[in-house]
DNA sequence: AGAAAGCCTCGGCCGC
DNA sequence: TGCGGCCGAGGCTTTC
Protein backbone atom coordinates (compact mmCIF):
# COMPACT_ATOMS: atom_id res chain seq x y z
CA UNK A 1 0.00 0.00 0.00
CA UNK A 2 2.16 2.58 0.89
CA UNK A 3 3.98 3.22 -2.10
CA UNK A 4 6.96 5.87 -2.89
CA UNK A 5 4.93 9.27 -2.18
CA UNK A 6 3.27 7.90 1.41
CA UNK A 7 7.22 6.64 1.66
CA UNK A 8 7.65 10.64 1.11
CA UNK A 9 5.62 12.04 3.73
CA UNK A 10 6.71 9.35 6.60
CA UNK A 11 10.37 10.39 5.54
CA UNK A 12 9.06 14.11 6.41
CA UNK A 13 7.06 12.75 9.76
CA UNK A 14 10.58 11.18 10.69
CA UNK A 15 12.71 14.58 9.83
CA UNK A 16 10.89 15.63 13.36
CA UNK A 17 13.24 13.36 15.14
CA UNK A 18 16.29 14.37 14.22
CA UNK A 19 19.04 15.59 16.72
CA UNK A 20 17.08 12.80 19.51
CA UNK A 21 18.68 9.91 20.69
CA UNK A 22 17.40 6.70 20.47
CA UNK A 23 17.04 5.04 24.54
CA UNK A 24 14.99 1.63 23.16
CA UNK A 25 14.25 0.04 20.22
CA UNK A 26 12.02 -2.58 19.92
CA UNK A 27 10.21 -5.30 16.98
CA UNK A 28 8.79 -8.65 17.00
CA UNK A 29 9.98 -11.22 14.80
CA UNK A 30 8.38 -10.26 11.95
CA UNK A 31 9.39 -6.98 11.14
CA UNK A 32 12.85 -8.48 12.26
CA UNK A 33 12.62 -11.08 9.34
CA UNK A 34 15.58 -9.35 7.68
CA UNK A 35 17.52 -9.41 10.76
CA UNK A 36 19.98 -11.99 12.04
CA UNK A 37 18.04 -12.00 15.30
CA UNK A 38 15.03 -10.71 16.89
CA UNK A 39 16.77 -8.74 19.08
CA UNK A 40 18.73 -7.34 16.93
CA UNK A 41 17.01 -4.04 16.03
CA UNK A 42 17.10 -3.48 19.85
CA UNK A 43 20.56 -4.10 20.51
CA UNK A 44 21.62 -1.79 17.18
CA UNK A 45 19.79 0.93 17.71
CA UNK A 46 20.35 1.52 21.50
CA UNK A 47 22.29 5.07 22.17
CA UNK A 48 22.37 6.53 18.57
CA UNK A 49 21.49 9.92 17.95
CA UNK A 50 19.14 10.67 15.06
CA UNK A 51 20.84 12.76 12.44
CA UNK A 52 19.31 13.15 9.41
CA UNK A 53 16.13 11.27 7.34
CA UNK A 54 17.10 9.67 3.77
CA UNK A 55 14.92 7.41 1.26
CA UNK A 56 16.06 5.07 -2.03
CA UNK A 57 12.40 4.18 -3.21
CA UNK A 58 10.05 2.43 -0.79
CA UNK A 59 12.83 1.82 1.89
CA UNK A 60 12.81 4.87 4.35
CA UNK A 61 16.44 5.77 5.92
CA UNK A 62 17.42 7.10 9.06
CA UNK A 63 20.85 8.86 9.51
CA UNK A 64 22.75 8.04 13.08
CA UNK A 65 26.25 9.00 14.56
CA UNK A 66 26.44 5.47 14.25
CA UNK A 67 24.56 2.64 12.07
CA UNK A 68 22.54 3.47 9.28
CA UNK A 69 18.44 2.42 9.53
CA UNK A 70 15.94 1.31 7.58
CA UNK A 71 12.25 1.10 7.54
CA UNK A 72 10.18 -0.67 4.60
CA UNK A 73 6.39 -0.27 5.02
CA UNK A 74 5.03 -3.46 3.04
CA UNK A 75 1.69 -3.11 1.85
CA UNK A 76 -0.69 -2.12 4.73
CA UNK A 77 2.50 -0.38 7.48
CA UNK A 78 1.99 3.42 8.31
CA UNK A 79 5.01 5.46 10.08
CA UNK A 80 3.75 6.95 13.64
CA UNK A 81 5.29 9.41 15.45
CA UNK A 82 3.28 9.38 18.89
CA UNK A 83 0.24 9.11 17.29
CA UNK A 84 0.59 11.28 14.50
CA UNK A 85 0.40 9.67 11.45
CA UNK A 86 2.72 10.49 8.31
CA UNK A 87 -0.49 10.47 6.03
CA UNK A 88 -4.38 10.12 7.19
CA UNK A 89 -4.85 6.56 6.90
CA UNK A 90 -4.65 4.33 3.99
CA UNK A 91 -6.87 3.82 0.97
CA UNK A 92 -6.99 -0.10 1.75
CA UNK A 93 -6.85 -1.82 4.37
CA UNK A 94 -8.18 -0.44 7.93
CA UNK A 95 -8.15 3.00 8.49
CA UNK A 96 -8.03 2.97 12.45
CA UNK A 97 -4.91 2.42 14.94
CA UNK A 98 -4.68 -0.16 17.44
CA UNK A 99 -1.74 -0.32 20.12
CA UNK A 100 -1.39 -4.34 19.17
CA UNK A 101 -0.84 -3.37 15.32
CA UNK A 102 2.77 -1.83 16.36
CA UNK A 103 5.58 -4.02 15.51
CA UNK A 104 8.62 -1.90 15.68
CA UNK A 105 9.66 1.35 16.76
CA UNK A 106 12.18 3.59 18.77
CA UNK A 107 12.17 5.15 21.83
CA UNK A 108 13.97 8.53 22.23
CA UNK A 109 15.35 10.24 24.55
CA UNK A 110 12.95 13.28 24.74
CA UNK A 111 9.89 10.94 25.16
CA UNK A 112 8.43 10.29 22.04
CA UNK A 113 7.87 7.44 20.47
CA UNK A 114 8.75 6.86 16.61
CA UNK A 115 6.94 3.75 15.69
CA UNK A 116 6.14 1.12 12.50
CA UNK A 117 1.84 0.19 12.61
CA UNK A 118 1.52 -2.58 10.27
CA UNK A 119 -1.54 -4.54 10.50
CA UNK A 120 -0.53 -7.17 8.31
CA UNK A 121 3.42 -7.69 9.05
CA UNK A 122 5.00 -7.33 5.72
CA UNK A 123 6.52 -3.62 7.39
CA UNK A 124 10.48 -4.81 7.94
CA UNK A 125 12.99 -2.52 9.83
CA UNK A 126 16.94 -2.80 8.67
CA UNK A 127 20.13 -2.19 9.92
CA UNK A 128 22.65 -0.80 7.30
CA UNK A 129 20.61 -1.84 4.36
CA UNK A 130 22.18 -2.77 1.13
CA UNK A 131 21.42 -0.32 -0.63
CA UNK A 132 23.36 -1.96 -3.94
CA UNK A 133 20.39 -3.86 -4.74
CA UNK A 134 17.94 -1.00 -5.55
CA UNK A 135 18.40 1.57 -8.94
CA UNK A 136 18.07 4.94 -8.57
CA UNK A 137 15.08 6.72 -7.05
CA UNK A 138 12.09 6.75 -9.03
CA UNK A 139 10.31 10.34 -7.09
CA UNK A 140 12.86 12.52 -9.21
CA UNK A 141 13.98 10.60 -11.61
CA UNK A 142 16.59 12.05 -14.19
CA UNK A 143 16.45 11.50 -17.81
CA UNK A 144 19.51 9.68 -18.20
CA UNK A 145 18.21 6.99 -15.66
CA UNK A 146 14.77 6.98 -17.01
CA UNK A 147 16.35 5.94 -20.43
CA UNK A 148 18.51 2.85 -18.51
CA UNK A 149 15.02 2.09 -17.53
CA UNK A 150 13.42 1.67 -21.19
CA UNK A 151 17.04 0.36 -22.73
CA UNK A 152 16.71 -3.60 -23.17
CA UNK A 153 20.32 -5.03 -24.59
CA UNK A 154 18.75 -8.04 -25.86
CA UNK A 155 15.28 -9.37 -26.90
CA UNK A 156 12.09 -7.61 -26.30
CA UNK A 157 12.66 -7.50 -22.65
CA UNK A 158 9.68 -7.64 -20.00
CA UNK A 159 6.42 -6.33 -20.25
CA UNK A 160 7.06 -2.60 -19.43
CA UNK A 161 5.00 -2.71 -16.57
CA UNK A 162 6.91 -5.57 -15.18
CA UNK A 163 9.99 -3.38 -16.16
CA UNK A 164 8.86 -0.46 -14.11
CA UNK A 165 8.30 -2.36 -11.27
CA UNK A 166 11.80 -4.16 -10.95
CA UNK A 167 12.96 -2.23 -8.04
CA UNK A 168 16.52 -3.28 -9.02
CA UNK A 169 16.04 -0.61 -12.39
CA UNK A 170 14.54 1.98 -10.40
CA UNK A 171 13.38 1.90 -6.62
CA UNK A 172 10.00 3.20 -6.19
CA UNK A 173 7.37 2.58 -8.72
CA UNK A 174 4.67 0.25 -7.06
CA UNK A 175 1.86 -1.25 -8.78
CA UNK A 176 -0.79 2.03 -8.62
CA UNK A 177 1.91 4.36 -9.63
CA UNK A 178 3.14 1.74 -12.88
CA UNK A 179 -0.52 1.51 -14.08
CA UNK A 180 -0.86 5.67 -13.18
CA UNK A 181 1.95 6.77 -15.47
CA UNK A 182 1.08 4.16 -18.11
CA UNK A 183 -2.32 5.32 -18.33
CA UNK A 184 -1.24 9.21 -18.66
CA UNK A 185 1.29 8.20 -21.29
CA UNK A 186 -1.28 5.71 -23.31
CA UNK A 187 0.78 2.82 -23.48
CA UNK A 188 -0.46 -1.14 -22.95
CA UNK A 189 1.15 -2.22 -20.00
CA UNK A 190 1.91 -5.63 -21.74
CA UNK A 191 4.10 -4.16 -24.33
CA UNK A 192 7.50 -5.35 -24.10
CA UNK A 193 9.93 -2.44 -23.07
CA UNK A 194 12.43 -2.28 -25.99
CA UNK A 195 9.15 -2.32 -28.46
CA UNK A 196 8.51 1.43 -27.47
CA UNK A 197 9.53 3.75 -29.58
CA UNK A 198 10.81 7.21 -29.05
CA UNK A 199 7.82 8.84 -28.81
CA UNK A 200 6.26 6.68 -26.86
CA UNK A 201 9.58 6.94 -24.35
CA UNK A 202 9.09 10.44 -24.38
CA UNK A 203 5.26 10.36 -23.33
CA UNK A 204 6.28 7.82 -20.65
CA UNK A 205 8.87 10.11 -19.20
CA UNK A 206 6.81 13.21 -19.13
CA UNK A 207 4.07 11.04 -18.14
CA UNK A 208 6.30 10.08 -14.89
CA UNK A 209 6.90 13.19 -13.77
CA UNK A 210 4.18 14.84 -14.07
CA UNK A 211 2.46 11.66 -12.24
CA UNK A 212 4.62 12.02 -9.62
CA UNK A 213 4.37 15.59 -9.27
CA UNK A 214 0.81 15.61 -9.14
CA UNK A 215 0.47 12.60 -6.82
CA UNK A 216 2.48 14.29 -4.50
CA UNK A 217 0.57 17.03 -4.37
CA UNK A 218 -2.64 15.15 -3.89
CA UNK A 219 -0.82 13.41 -1.16
CA UNK A 220 -0.37 10.08 -2.56
CA UNK A 221 -0.35 7.37 -4.87
CA UNK A 222 -4.08 6.17 -4.22
CA UNK A 223 -5.28 9.57 -5.76
CA UNK A 224 -4.37 9.02 -9.44
CA UNK A 225 -6.71 9.76 -11.82
CA UNK A 226 -6.67 6.12 -13.28
CA UNK A 227 -7.84 4.88 -9.85
CA UNK A 228 -11.37 5.91 -10.64
CA UNK A 229 -11.47 3.27 -13.43
CA UNK A 230 -9.88 0.73 -11.21
CA UNK A 231 -12.41 -1.94 -10.35
CA UNK A 232 -13.71 -4.84 -12.48
CA UNK A 233 -16.23 -3.58 -14.74
CA UNK A 234 -14.39 -0.37 -14.93
CA UNK A 235 -14.92 2.69 -16.91
CA UNK A 236 -12.07 4.62 -18.29
CA UNK A 237 -12.34 8.18 -16.25
CA UNK A 238 -10.63 9.67 -19.83
CA UNK A 239 -12.77 8.05 -22.38
CA UNK A 240 -15.52 6.16 -21.05
CA UNK A 241 -13.89 2.64 -22.43
CA UNK A 242 -14.22 -0.21 -20.61
CA UNK A 243 -11.08 -1.56 -18.73
CA UNK A 244 -9.16 -3.92 -19.47
CA UNK A 245 -6.85 -6.46 -16.08
CA UNK A 246 -4.61 -9.20 -15.88
CA UNK A 247 -1.71 -10.14 -14.21
CA UNK A 248 1.38 -8.53 -15.21
CA UNK A 249 4.91 -8.73 -13.34
CA UNK A 250 3.22 -10.21 -10.40
CA UNK A 251 0.55 -7.81 -9.79
CA UNK A 252 -3.23 -6.88 -10.73
CA UNK A 253 -2.95 -4.55 -13.40
CA UNK A 254 -5.66 -2.30 -14.91
CA UNK A 255 -5.83 -0.57 -18.42
CA UNK A 256 -8.06 1.25 -20.62
CA UNK A 257 -9.09 -0.85 -23.89
CA UNK A 258 -9.27 2.47 -25.62
CA UNK A 259 -6.43 4.70 -25.33
CA UNK A 260 -3.58 2.23 -23.96
CA UNK A 261 -1.91 0.55 -27.11
C1' DA B 1 -14.63 -15.59 0.13
C1' DG B 2 -11.39 -13.41 -2.47
C1' DA B 3 -8.25 -10.06 -3.21
C1' DA B 4 -4.93 -6.65 -1.51
C1' DA B 5 -0.88 -0.92 -3.06
C1' DG B 6 5.33 -5.04 -1.07
C1' DC B 7 8.79 -8.23 -1.30
C1' DC B 8 11.14 -12.79 -1.25
C1' DT B 9 11.97 -17.43 -2.87
C1' DC B 10 11.54 -21.08 -5.88
C1' DG B 11 11.20 -23.57 -10.09
C1' DG B 12 10.81 -23.79 -15.02
C1' DC B 13 12.41 -22.26 -19.25
C1' DC B 14 15.63 -20.19 -22.53
C1' DG B 15 19.95 -19.37 -24.58
C1' DC B 16 24.82 -19.93 -24.66
C1' DT C 1 23.95 -31.86 -21.17
C1' DG C 2 25.27 -28.02 -17.79
C1' DC C 3 24.68 -23.68 -16.02
C1' DG C 4 23.35 -19.08 -15.21
C1' DG C 5 20.02 -15.63 -15.75
C1' DC C 6 15.35 -14.24 -16.38
C1' DC C 7 10.59 -14.33 -15.35
C1' DG C 8 6.30 -15.70 -13.58
C1' DA C 9 3.90 -17.98 -9.85
C1' DG C 10 3.24 -18.50 -5.24
C1' DG C 11 3.87 -17.48 -0.36
C1' DC C 12 4.07 -14.51 3.45
C1' DT C 13 0.26 -12.23 6.73
C1' DT C 14 -3.98 -10.13 8.12
C1' DT C 15 -7.72 -7.53 7.04
C1' DC C 16 -11.97 -5.81 4.99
Amino acid sequence: MPEILEVESYRALAERVVGARIVRGFSDQYAAKKLPTTSFWARSVKGLTITGTDRRGKLMLLETDGLRLGMRFGMTGVLLLDSDAGIDGLFYGPHTYRPDWIRAGLELDDGRRLVLHDPRRLGRVEVDPDLSELGPDALAISRKAFDEVVTITRGEGPAIKARLLDQAVVAGVGNLLGDEMLFRAGIDPRRGTATLNGVERVALFTAWRKTMKTLQKRGGSHTGDHMLGRAPGGLCPRDGATMRSATIGGRTTYWCSLHQH
